[in-house]
DNA sequence: ATGCTGACTATGT
DNA sequence: TACATAGCCAGCA
C-alpha cells in the first residue's frame, strides 16, 4: 500500500508548506473553485501543484478547511485513491454552492475559477 | 541518508 | 479532445 500521508498532526509546522497550502485553501470563497497550480503560486510554491494535491490529502476527516474547492487544471474534480466516494462528495459540495458542471463533469474556470484580485464583482 | 509514492501541470503526438 | 512523458516537492519506511 501505498505510504499514506498522514495528516501533519494537530499542530502544522508554520514553516512547512503543508501549512502555507493550507492557509490558501482556507481563503478561496464558496462558489468559486481553484486549482492546484493556483493554489500553489499562491502559497509560494509556484509549479508545485502535486504538493497541494498530498497536503490535503493528508487532511483529516471532518476538518474546516473547504477542500472542495480545489479542483485540477481541467475544470475537473480529481479522483482520490481514498475512495470514489470523495470525489463524489467534493463534487456534491461545489453543486450545493453553486458551482455548475457541465455533462462531461467538468467546471468553466472561466466562470467559477477564484479570482483573488478585483474579481469580477465588489 | 536513500528510495518510493502521490487530490498535478505543461507539452508533444 | 485524449493519452503518454517528464519535472517538481515533502513525508514515510
Amino acid at each position: 500500500m501505498p505510504a499514506r500521508v498522514r495528516r501533519p498532526a494537530a499542530a502544522p509546522d508554520p514553516s512547512g508548506s503543508w501549512s502555507r497550502i493550507y492557509a490558501v485553501v482556507r481563503r478561496i470563497p464558496a462558489g468559486r473553485v481553484a486549482t492546484y497550480g493556483q493554489v500553489a503560486a499562491l502559497a509560494g510554491l509556484p509549479g508545485q501543484a502535486r504538493l497541494v494535491g498530498y497536503a490535503l490529502a493528508g487532511l483529516p476527516d471532518g476538518n474546516p478547511l473547504p477542500w472542495h474547492r480545489v479542483i485540477n487544471a481541467a475544470g475537473r474534480v480529481s479522483t482520490r485513491h481514498d475512495g470514489p466516494g470523495g470525489s463524489v462528495l467534493q463534487r456534491l459540495r461545489l453543486e450545493q454552492e453553486g458551482v455548475r458542471f457541465d455533462a462531461r463533469g467538468r467546471v468553466d474556470l472561466a466562470t467559477f475559477g477564484w479570482k483573488r484580485k478585483a474579481e469580477v464583482r465588489r
